[in-house]
DNA sequence: CAATACCAAGCAAGCGCTTGGTTTGTAAAC
DNA sequence: GTTTACAAACCAAGCGCTTGCTTGGTATTG
């Protein structure tokens, strides 16, 4: 399958490794396993039994256990990033825009990307401090987004808890959806996205 | 200090230990150590250390580490579900009643139960599949409460998203809270309830 | 013919847990 | 009020195993 134009451009710069590569398919099947069994119960002889090598060969291609799961949860913050971006380019109102958010942000977590975006959540104590740093700063970007468009809605009183404390919860709320949201079920992302909107009073609910 | 009559009653009860004791004493400190560093990453040494005694005395008392973690889980959710019972019987509406009900979640995640209840979050992959299982028992006796309110709600037109889905995304937005929120800051617990409430579009925010 | 990717073997450290024996608390027996 | 009995609580030592990672060498590739 060929990547969409995001993806390709992300790869050339570098931000991200080609899925195809054998770094990539490496990530892949880190994340799975992260996800999976958690970080600590995940072994490097798992890991390396997953793409078909020796143990020891992951060596060759990270330094350390630690080194893979903090290229986990850098690359997809960059790949998400520039997703949300493109979503939200094409949406000319506050409140368009955060429904793009909103929207982006749950296929992130529920989508390709959603084994890799639990990890981010659920593996974070597992990441040294000096890693963490580097992670946060990438996420501080990410967060940007959400601010600019929840600061907007508050000032025409379209949301009336505080910017920051809403995109706390906002959060909590979406990210949780990993835990029993299940694409394949009777509720589609779009219906989800309508549900987390009527319960912020923004649009009327309904599948 | 003494106890509130609750915890008495429990304690009596036998469904939780009384934190004087040994094991009640050794469970606090499971605790806190399991949110700080993860329950793998804790090693039986460590909770040893933490109540003075050796490593191999643990297993007096808890006849594995995992055994530990349950407890840990089991004992909260019994505290925490009484303590929202008490909540919402002095409230005599079902708007009352969800503000009790996220008053007394907020105050278990950022309280003194907080890194019990911060363990049952992110703990939760490290149970084996049958202790999972007696523990989910649990939840779902403290999950109805909410679902009851909820419904009442919907019924009345008062929220327009699905209460099982608005549910969902209240238990990540309050237990998300536990990574950001500090109770000694400028927001207390009733401000932070208001803005959840403001955020559901129910009452009008500021502290 | 160099760089890249891998294998086979294993090391040092740390892990959960077991073991055999000692101390401590308690309460009846004398 | 000392003695006896016994269980609960704990210690010191270490076993067997797994862990992340290293090493020295061998294919594979451009």
């Amino acid at each position: 399958m060929p990547h969409n134009p995001i993806l390709t451009h992300l790869i050339k710069d570098q931000l991200v490794s080609d899925p195809a590569g054998a770094r990539g398919r490496l990530l892949r099947e880190a994340a799975r396993l992260f996800r999976e069994k958690g970080y600590e119960r995940t072994t490097v002889r798992d890991l390396a039994a997953a793409v078909g090598i020796q143990s020891g060969s992951l060596f060759h291609h990270f330094r350390s256990k630690e080194e893979i799961l903090k290229a986990v949860m850098v690359e997809t913050i960059h790949l998400n990033t520039a997703l949300m971006r493109e979503a939200m380019a094409a949406e000319s109102t506050s409140q368009g825009r955060l429904r793009a958010l909103v929207r982006s942000e749950l296929e992130s977590i529920n989508g390709q990307t959603g084994e890799a975006m639990a990890v981010l959540v659920f593996e974070w104590r597992s990441l040294s401090a000096p890693a963490q740093q580097e992670v946060l700063a990438l996420r501080d970007i990410y967060e940007a987004l959400w601010l600019d468009v929840l600061d907007a809605l508050a000032a025409d009183g379209i949301i009336r808890a505080e910017p920051f404390v809403v995109r706390r919860m906002l959060t909590g709320a979406l990210s949780w959806t990993v835990t029993w949201y299940r694409p394949g079920g009777g509720m589609s992302l779009d219906d989800l996205t309508g549900q987390v909107m009527a319960m912020l009073g923004l649009e009327s609910a309904g599948p």
